[in-house]
DNA sequence: TTGACAATAGACCGACCGGTCTATAGACTC
DNA sequence: GAGTCTATAGACCGGTCGGTCTATTGTCAA
């Protein structure tokens, strides 16, 4: 899987911001970087982003945002279409997330959670953005678990526990500086989601 | 329960100061929030915080989070002494998270999980701090899991995933602004921890 | 060639950042 | 009362912050 947040320098200008933006918030997060870092990673000047994000630095993140989201619930429905269990895929959507982190030096995480806890009910966009985003994720995992046969309310309880798991999982590893406790609660999630799956069903 | 993280103005100054960061870390995070803010929250002058945490803002972060792993276990222990059962301790550790959230108009999470993010592993003080936290937190739960019977490792994983519920479950519900999805993450992990405890220990 | 417009480029700005420094006030010892 | 040490108080500083502003360059149409 290729890294999106990190796009090839010949990716247009705007791509090369919204991807150090991406960066950034996985790492440090919003009031962690400062535009002339951003502007630096991107390879770009300072004008150049007030002409393709004229609200600044939380334009940007807004969009950055909304990108991931998008890039996330692909995934997911990739992953869910080419495996019909979806025990299996999460699975490997988990795994996924532990190979990214692992590979970064257990630097990067997930830029929503980081940008999710530093921004207030003032920011009424970054935070639109983000529960929106929340909300997409939580619906396409919603959506997989009822086409498995789990009925509609506690495949939507589910789906909570999944992204908590995920999220959870991320911020305890990161800081751990070891995959162990992400592992540790995907195992054992996936391990009582399976016991839930009506059988059968494929 | 009282509010640990604002102190009494009888407090004294070194209180108000980890009191003031508590406040900070839960609702904005370490760099969304500037020393005039929080010495003008904790009514101090700027000399004091100095005089008291020679390191600053980043020692001022270590102390405070010492302090609030420190009632956070002290807290869990106090549930578990108090209930044979930990899941039913666990469940009123759930729902106290649940009101106070709710109650804070979903404003204040958790001061680890936000600190935790924004930090890398250059601020070595501040990750080991929050790393040791979270281990000891694991610790507590894994202790009173195996006491209630269940087997040393499988507790050890159940600790990971009760605290990547409870931060993610706290991390969705602030953005969506409702205790939803904390509440369906609570209620989904405490249910299939139900049916892992060996009946009849109490 | 010229005009129009999007994109690039970076100098510049006021505000605020975290942190240092000196001065003073209070408490306790001798 | 003098001496000492902790605690309080806030003026002050250089650096960086996010953001604005004025060119300049590139591109395509007429």
């Amino acid at each position: 899987m290729r890294d999106e947040s990190l796009p090839a320098p010949t990716a247009g200008t705007r791509e090369r911001l919204i991807g150090a933006m991406l960066e950034a918030l996985g790492t440090r997060g919003f009031h962690g970087v400062g535009i002339s870092e951003l502007l630096s990673r991107a390879q770009a000047p300072k004008g150049v982003l007030y002409h393709h994000f004229p609200g600044g630095k939380a334009e940007l993140a807004v969009v950055a945002i909304d990108t991931v989201v998008g890039h996330i619930t692909l995934t997911l429905e990739n992953l869910f279409s080419r495996h019909g269990d979806p025990v299996q895929a999460l699975t490997l959507w988990m795994q996924d997330a532990q190979t990214t982190l692992v590979g970064s030096g257990c630097q990067r995480g997930c830029p929503l959670a980081t940008i999710a806890l530093e921004s207030t009910a003032e920011d009424t966009a970054i935070r639109e953005a983000v529960a929106r985003g929340f909300a997409a994720i939580r619906g396409t995992l919603t959506g997989a678990l009822v086409a498995s046969g789990i009925d509609a309310p506690l495949a939507g309880r589910l789906a909570s526990l999944i992204v908590s798991a995920y999220e959870g999982g991320l911020i305890q590893a990161r800081v751990a500086g070891s995959g162990g406790p992400l592992q540790d609660t995907a195992t054992t999630l996936l391990d009582t989601l399976q016991a839930l799956i009506p059988p059968g069903r494929s």
